[in-house]
DNA sequence: AAGTGTACATATACGTCGTAAACGTATGGT
DNA sequence: ACCATACGTTTACGACGTATATGTACACTT
């Protein structure tokens, strides 16, 4: 221990600190926040999955005690919903990053296949987005997830729908957004080390006879759904809750 | 407690016993089963969630200590695992309850009606439907799983389709219910004894410069989305990932 | 320069969890 | 009468979430 402050190291009222570098830290590597802890987080459980992530480990990996982490988060529940705020971060900022469509269909779809791509890239982290939504009422989610949702139904209005069918469209959007990300997320190989495809799938395990066509299909099955399904159901739901806007080729 | 044997169950040297019942149970309620240990662990999850399921309090609920029920449970994943059968065990029996449609198009309407009959009316075992499927491969599922996803299969092969075709349909078709069923379960209610609908949801939480849409549609999206949402959905979905069967009116 | 309030992190402790391993004990077959 | 087997218990260990109490170093007074 015994690493002293430096006293170059900012006004504490202005909020100055260099990355990496050391203030009011008890000698550590530099102070806590909500940002390092959530993105700690996120990584822990990208790299090891969620059952790896408790308050103990996270607080190792910032070199800190775990209920350090409690000033920045109330508890285990509260750093799970911080997972969830930081992907829809990193939704809006994939949102940012490209124009916005002029097309409310366009721009809806812009969102679907965003939200695909985030998800798919934080496979053990997309569960939360279910779960979590069942646990936090509307009025409590974080405000990165209400903002989608915000947009999401601006778009549905700009489309003219009144409020009962845009309500009705949101759910069919966010819905299908949803489970079509869960499905693609869906673990389908069995024994990774196998190269014959059958055998990887572990198809030997199922009963022929009571399930010819899912072993059929298994194979196929196996080969993720890709944005394409995606925006073809999202297509096929708009064209039924959004009337009017007839059927895609315009 | 301390329910003794009753002395007629058979006398333990000869071994009479009545038939339905064993001996061995130690003086218990009776012998434990995979079927009673599932059933114990629905009822306590559905009256208290899932959080309140362990190995310790499921045991205790049967009169039991927690590493008994590992005869019948590999662990405790395997116990989520239980639940997850024992809802598409319901699933089955509701629809054995009723014909099945000659139409495939309407026998998929059934089996999507009856899955989010079923995910309704265990709200607290429902998210197991989606994190579940992302921990256990394609062919360690329950057989009950399987065989729904063999229902389905089957009913879009039988709709012309060919493999890739019914593959993509497959996708669609699970995605939506499950992405429908989540939907509906979503936590909207933020303070359930505050009789004015806007502070029951909480919205003065909501930034309503933000937020406007949000907002006015909040207390619209707080009314579920009833199977009707579910049927139209799916419509429109098999209307797109079924060729040749035309907008509805057929 | 000394004192003080506050923000931040640690230390300690308690009850609960999942489960490995070893141990009874009753049962059914011989 | 004996034994193998099936079934449940006992004991134990390490990890977990978190309430509470305890430092410790900074910014701001005075």
């Amino acid at each position: 221990m015994a690493i002293k402050k430096d006293p170059a190291a900012g006004t504490p009222a202005s909020g100055r600190r260099a990355p990496g570098r050391r203030a009011g830290d008890h000698g550590r590597y530099g102070r806590l926040s909500r940002e390092r802890v959530l993105a700690t987080a996120l990584e822990l459980v990208d790299r090891e999955g969620l059952s790896a992530l408790s308050m103990r480990r996270t607080g190792a990996e910032l070199g800190v005690e775990a209920m350090a982490l409690y000033r920045y988060a109330a508890g285990k529940d509260a750093l799970l919903d911080g997972l969830v705020e930081a992907l829809y971060t990193q939704l809006e900022e994939q949102l940012a990053a490209s124009a916005e469509a002029p097309d409310w269909r366009d721009e809806l779809h812009r969102i679907a296949a965003a939200t695909y791509r985030v998800a798919l890239d934080h496979p053990h982290v997309a569960p939360l987005l279910a779960t979590r939504m069942l646990a936090v009422p509307l009025a409590r989610r974080p405000l990165a997830v209400l903002r989608d949702h915000e947009r999401i139904l601006a778009l549905l209005k700009r489309a003219g729908l009144d409020e009962e069918a845009t309500v009705m469209a949101f759910r069919a959007v966010t819905g299908w957004v949803l489970g079509y990300v869960l499905g693609d997320l869906r673990a389908m190989v069995d024994n990774p080390d196998e190269p014959e495809p059958a055998f990887r799938l572990g198809l030997h395990r199922m009963p022929a006879r009571e399930l010819p066509c899912l072993r059929a299909a298994a194979p196929t099955l196996a080969r993720p759904g890709a944005p394409e399904g995606l925006a073809a159901g999202l297509d096929a739901l708009l064209d039924r809750f959004v009337p009017g806007t007839g059927p895609a080729t315009g």
